[in-house]
DNA sequence: CTGAAAGCGCTTACAG
DNA sequence: CTGAAAGCGCTTACAG
């Protein structure tokens, strides 16, 4: 017992001197300038402590004098100290970092609705201390388990999700394992997972309710995606609003529009050919919007006095489409910073769900009017 | 010496049977069952090798034999384990974790410029390997050294920095520090740093090329961004053509447009309100040329019918624009995928400049037309 | 070809 | 309030 505390102690003296027996030549790389970085024990001997004090003012440890926690700070920041978070996160049990995981869309990121989301989410992960890293969810990489994986390799603490659907089960293995999640923007009553999503209710309600307003009763509902809840619910809220004006809705009247231009040009074209007295397209986002656009332009039917086009999202360009597009607006930035937000709740411990849902509201621009059969001469406006 | 090696070795002994001395009620939270995932220790025990053997096999070192190498590859692939990746990382010089570093706009992610980028970066990135991070470069950012805390603290290997210009002085840090870095779709003359860029000045040269042949010769240029090398070559190119087609060049020709739609449109405003005789629009992306459209349209200014208009960038939103516009691609995926593979190339040790240039082309569609002035008719098309 | 040991740079009970 | 020691889970010379 007393030869081994002899030897550690002697071993701990030597190191005051020189790098630690095994360390001579290992590990150039640092720095590339060759120099080792300073570390935790570099700190206390120049600070007169032990390493635990130093680790412990690096964490604010209320236990650590006000004294000593100025002293060593004080070397800290003169030495320009930074500890390495591979060390900490290994003897911690926290990576301070979260992964997004979006699904397998061709060039997900370059999607203006994800990326608002993901501003939001890194820009409050940011100033929560947080790194974010971007996983895409295609299918082998569920396959191989690799969103369990981020996990077990201690890639991550917790995980914020987008752009899930119904057939997504590989998010029910998040809670079972109790790892940190957040799903973003859609919601699932059937797994009781965590959420952040837009009102998605209410929005389709203020555009139906607008287009009833105009006059519209014959109105078209490009949609998109039926396996995802929220996509549903504006179908739904479509119509029931129809309903609730005396309408009852005709099955042509919806086309799928895949949630892209190309889709929302065909989803026009195919009501409008079926259904010429349609007065009004309501998309379940912009981005159809503006392929329906296109398509009734390409077509010489001017908008919106033969026919009115409603969007949703309230994507940037919307303003800058021809017309400009009367759509609803989403608070997709805030949904991701609050989301990443409350994933960090969690990951510290907090255990009540998680279930927020933030306001949209009607931006009226110039892709609507008055239904045309309201008036006697088609060209007014 | 032999008190010490019997010590250790009898602690060896009792780590066989159970848990380490230390490790009692440490940690519960692995899996949050409570049970400790397996280690390379378990590995070793149950395949009756060392943890050295363990380890190596899991680096595919060659020095292994190949039956010992299935042997505890079998007893991996049963048991599950995955080694945890902080560790590994702590012992080895490797994180497999590069950070994409984005200037601090405004949502910036929403742009699918950037995205495209990031979408090719993530991709190739996952394939090979490593896990990609989002930083957001903004002034306090760069100001409290973040992007170099991001290597100090060993977040990253390397990083790939796009939407850069001359003014971001923290490039040259990386490179004074040895950090890999590559450069997406922009170039440093004067900062002697690896790229890997789309040729900008080809691309402009198609363009104007187009435009020229279809007659135009009061051509005016949205341009953006003259801190931005590969921005600046547009506007070189663009007047070099110009003379080489015997035009002086007009210097109000050109408006800042911000690469903004907004910003397009009024540049478009001004430039056609200042000289109404100006035939075509070039713009120095696609978001700008959608704005100038869009004050075209408001103007009822016939596009391309009196006045042609041409973007850069071929984002997907282009072909859906009203009318659809000419354009010219960019590879931005490409070159997001490419950077980051010869990134990677670099963490690895590779020594050679980077400097790649990726292909642009034309693309033509409805925006563009012969100069107006060249028909006796106006509403010809 | 394989094993024993030291080391990576932190944090955290535990003891005082 | 502070220190000594063990531990986090890997990799890598070194020795055989």
């Amino acid at each position: 017992m007393s030869v081994r505390d002899t030897s550690s102690s002697s071993d701990l003296a030597s190191n005051e001197q020189r790098p630690a027996p095994g360390s001579r030549a290992r590990r150039t790389r640092q720095g590339a300038s060759g120099d080792k970085p300073v570390s935790v024990r570099d700190i206390a001997r120049l600070a007169n402590v032990s390493v635990a004090t130093v680790s412990m003012v690096l964490n604010d440890n209320p236990r650590i004098s006000r004294a000593t926690q100025l002293h060593v700070q004080r070397i800290i920041d003169k030495v320009g100290y930074r500890p390495n978070r591979l060390a900490q996160s290994l003897s911690s049990k926290y990576t301070q970092v979260m992964a997004i995981i979006i699904p397998a869309l061709r060039h997900a990121f370059a999607d203006a609705y994800f990326g608002e989301v993901i501003s939001g989410v890194c820009d409050r992960a940011g100033k929560l201390g947080y790194k974010v890293i971007l996983e895409q969810a295609k299918p082998d990489y569920i396959r191989s388990k690799q969103h369990i994986e981020i996990f077990e390799r201690r890639y991550v603490d917790g995980v914020v999700c987008m752009g899930v659907n119904d057939r997504h089960h590989f998010l029910a293995e998040f809670r079972d394992r109790q790892y940190p999640l957040v799903v973003v923007d859609n919601y699932f009553p059937q797994w009781d997972l965590d959420y952040v999503v837009c009102d998605y209710r209410a929005g389709a309600e203020q555009a139906m309710n607008y287009l009833l307003q105009l006059g519209h009763r014959e109105i078209g509902l490009i949609y998109a995606a039926p396996d995802i809840r929220t996509a549903r619910d504006k179908i739904e809220v479509y119509e029931q609003k129809l309903r609730a004006a005396g309408v009852e809705p005709v099955p042509t009247w919806k086309a799928d529009g895949k949630f892209t231009e190309a889709g929302g040009a065909e989803a026009a074209e195919q009501i409008l050919t079926r259904h010429p007295n349609v007065t009004a397209l309501f998309a379940a986002n912009d981005k159809m919007a503006i392929g329906a656009l296109h398509y009734l332009n390409r077509k010489r039917i001017a908008v919106p006095q033969q026919v009115s086009v409603m969007g949703f999202d309230d994507m940037q360009h919307a303003a800058f489409a021809n017309p400009s597009l009367t759509t609803v607006h989403l608070p997709l930035y805030e949904v991701g910073a609050l989301a990443c937000e409350r994933l960090i709740e969690r990951i510290r411990g907090k255990t009540e769900k998680v279930a927020e849902v933030l306001p949209t509201h009607l931006v009226v621009r110039e892709s609507t009017a008055i239904a045309s059969r309201l008036l006697a001469n088609d060209e007014h406006r």
